[in-house]
DNA sequence: ACTTTTTTTATGGGAAACCGTAATGGGTGA
DNA sequence: TCACCCATTACGGTTTCCCATAAAAAAAGT
């Protein structure tokens, strides 16, 4: 059962609605913290008092401002509570949309459960909580399609890393000497030249310009 | 004095939050819109019936779903109401963070206050509607900062034009076709290039993937 | 150990982009 | 009308990118 939620989300709005959906699931032990590091805080505190939280509910990001913070943003702040408190159950609420960052959350971190700031986020964010109380996974099917969307073309580390200088401005000639400086192989002209076209052809792109845009929708870059 | 107040917006959680927020203040006569035409409807009908809303708090994208819409965001939306009740308040509650959007709310369709979803957004939506009955402006300082930090570069209608046509795979030399068959002048390739090369030199940049990323970053494109 | 296959790297010709300069054209004022 | 200014366009040389092919290296198979 879930009765102790702690919720981190920036946005004072964002908190209230979270508290109200909240109440109507008679969810009243609710804490809030407004920066990733109180929130880890929290977390610490209430575990070594014995009264630990069985939920939290964090955003991705987080807007700096003057108090200095040493963790960078949500998926941190989830390492560290999970470092800590291994049993947490995670609920991401965030405004995210792109397919890899999502995915990455389900496979890596290993969160409970994801609503998107959308149009019925609260009743979806019900759902989502009654779900994690039943320790099931939240995986609604408009999340697992966007996932699945960006299974056209599986970018390798390697296809990022030059897409990557592409979009900082490298000259494509000049990739080879980068490469060989971090140790990275193959790297020939004529083998980025290759990869490059093998995207490109993938997704029907011609253009260097496309596979830019195309990383930066998808988030992969 | 704001007694009656419409909001629109496509977010259950963002609504939840507001009427809180509203209600915090003693207003309780409070219709919700998800949808714009939703919005511009039930302005229209309370205002034939002689009971026409004070204040309309609205956001500026509203994500399209099944149902076809007429209006394509805040901005018609505002744009719409006004021409039917001119003296509307009209109070903008989005997460835009863009200097050059926000000027444009300002400057062309004379809002009466804009909040963004940041950290205090609870307490300045309180403020802007206390500035707002008061019939003044709400111009809180750090968003005139906002305003005033136009050193990033500003895009017109036709950079971002070149922008998408190269993000889409189009060959630099085939623009000046394309620009003249759609009556868009200067469409001369030099003009092109030296238009890039401004952009380019203004951001630091060296190649054109930069500045694909980059507009993808700001939402440009 | 040797051959076969695959991957990586090197090379050269042609296309596109880049960059400076010159020519063209349209508007403004004397 | 003419001269002038500005924006736009045209042109040529250089660099970078693109693409096909060949050589070299590495991996796999016998």
């Amino acid at each position: 059962m879930i009765t102790k939620v702690l919720i981190a989300e920036d946005h004072e709005s964002a908190n209230i609605s979270l508290q109200k959906t909240l109440e109507d699931l008679a969810i009243v032990d609710t804490a809030h913290a407004y920066y990733c590091d109180d929130a880890l805080n929290k977390v610490s505190i209430a575990l070594k008092a014995g009264s630990s939280f069985d939920l939290l509910i964090t955003d991705l990001y987080f807007e700096p401002d003057a108090r200095e913070q040493t963790l960078s943003g949500g998926m941190e702040l989830i390492t560290a509570a999970r470092k800590i408190q291994p049993g947490l159950k995670i609920l991401v609420f965030s405004a995210e949309s792109r397919p890899a960052i999502i995915d990455q959350l389900y496979s890596q971190l290993d969160i409970d459960g994801f609503v998107r700031k959308a149009r019925n986020d609260a009743r979806e964010l019900k759902e989502a909580i009654s779900e994690i109380t039943r320790h099931r996974r939240y995986f609604p099917r408009h999340i697992m399609q966007l996932i699945e969307k960006r299974n056209v073309y599986a970018f390798s580390e390697f296809d990022i890393r030059i897409i990557t200088l592409l979009a900082q401005g490298m000259l494509q000639k000049d990739i080879p000497a980068h490469l060989q400086q971090n140790g990275i192989k193959p790297s020939g002209l004529s083998s980025i030249e290759k990869r490059l076209n093998q995207m490109k052809d993938a997704l029907g792109f011609s253009k260097n310009e496309q596979l830019v845009a195309y990383c930066k929708d998808l988030g992969a870059i």
